[in-house]
DNA sequence: TTCCCTACTTACCAGATGGTAACCTCAAAG
DNA sequence: CTTTGAGGTTACCATCTGGTAAGTAGGGAA
């Protein structure tokens, strides 16, 4: 008995400028990352210091994907041990107004939080 | 041999105010939920009609949750059939600048790939 | 009395996610 | 020629997520 199965989540068409976002943003880890390296560029190891908890294979796999999407440049400084710089690209630091937002209320609850208890 | 496994996925200590707000609109479809209830009070077949694509098990899981996190307001109203109405407490309509800041951006991301292409 | 409606709840299962650990490359140092 | 360090990549595996489908409650309609 074969049952119909997507392939994929596609949970909203993308008419949704919200999804079109969140498609970006939305992967675990993404908004530090996003967040960190809108301070200004860092190497691939101060990434890995700053975004506490991440795995080195996580990292990859993120920074790729935002390479990809033309969030983020990477390029490859000819020192010895050569080391990879990654920065916001113009169109990556569109997302900062969000992820600011996003810092600011989660600010805002904490305050709140720390007030009723 | 045994090896150390942790319980959750604890992505950053609780310092960073970036992790405190998404660890509320971090779930699949929350966001939209909060977008759609932030224009009103909904009844729960609307929601589930506005957020195409949702299941009724993840619309309950996700209103659970944020009713439990006081983020939504759950109200039954004793009609016939009984309905129940969900709407954004004070504290939930403290998250909208942070939506609005995604779908603001989703919205010139997607302005910016059109003209590209 | 049996059906239907709203609003869930539960069991089951496929597929996605993410961690650990081992391995790879390249250049310079020893 | 082996080691070291940066910056990865890969295999393996457990957990998490989310969908489908079926069931529940309680009152009104037929």
């Amino acid at each position: 008995m074969l049952t119909r199965r997507k392939s994929k989540v596609e949970s909203t068409p993308p008419m949704c400028p919200l999804s079109e976002c969140l498609a970006i943003i939305g992967g675990q880890w993404t908004p530090n990352i996003i967040w960190h390296l809108s301070a200004g560029p860092r190497r691939f190891s101060e990434l890995k210091d700053d975004v506490v908890g991440v795995s080195a294979k996580m990292l990859t796999t993120r920074l790729k994907k935002l390479e990809a999407e033309g969030i983020v440049h990477r390029e490859v400084v000819p020192s010895s041990p050569p080391t990879v710089e990654y920065s916001l690209t113009d169109l990556g630091a569109e997302l900062k107004p969000a992820i600011e937002a996003i810092v600011d209320v989660g600010h805002r609850l904490k305050l709140r939080r720390d007030a009723k208890s």
